[in-house]
DNA sequence: GGAATGTATAACTATATAGTCATAGAGTCA
DNA sequence: TGACTCTATGACTATATAGTTATACATTCC
């Protein structure tokens, strides 16, 4: 019969909807894209998204939390820094998408 | 340099995260899954998720604004399928890293 | 101790949206 | 035409959350 696939859970729904609305906000994506240079304090983040550090503060704590980021204190700064590269790997994979469907839109309007 | 990663526009980023947030809900979630087994009209889909019409249909309308479900109206009844597999392909990614890390989770604690 | 710095949190506002109920639209069939 | 079926939409409620401002908390340095 092929590939037989079970239905999920609730809860696993739940996860899964969970995982994607972590990646539903554009600032929380800017602060993924910023760290993708590697490990950066607060403060430093905040200003590259040129958002205000309380802000950016939550935003970090919601994707901690997710399981996206690691956290490292080092005196009285903290350092925030990608923890699943798996979730990069998902970001691009949706661009790619995206730009593959307005290069289709485009060719058709040609 | 390696690979030099631009940062996306605004746009992109918006773009991107509204991606996300179509996928960032449960029943939406039901709805794909329920439509992986192929086309099928708003009343079974709304039986087969259990909720209601009304319901099914908004959802069924943001999926399908979204890219994501194709519509076809055969007299009476509005039959909805996937129109972007790779859709299917991202949430099987999510799936497969959340169950990663509760494999992972639950080897610490063993 | 006290000032200064870096981060987190509490309170609040504004906005978005999931779900419900009632109803409108549209197609079919008698 | 009228009854019936299937889907979409409008109005509403409840809830969640992004952003702001002020402030608490913690650490370092004098």
């Amino acid at each position: 019969m092929g590939k037989q696939k079970r239905k999920m859970s609730d809860e696993g729904l739940q996860m899964v909807a969970g995982r994607f609305k972590i990646l539903s906000d554009p600032m929380r994506l800017r602060i993924l894209q910023c760290l993708e240079g590697g490990e950066q304090s607060v403060g430093s983040i905040a200003a590259e998204v040129e958002s205000t550090q309380p802000n950016v503060s939550k935003h970090l704590k919601t994707l901690q939390e997710g399981g996206l980021l690691t956290r490292r204190q080092e005196g009285n700064t903290v350092y925030y820094a990608i923890g699943d590269s798996s979730i990069i790997a998902l970001c691009d994979l949706v661009c790619q998408n995206l730009e593959e469907r307005a290069t289709r839109r485009a060719a058709i309007y040609r």
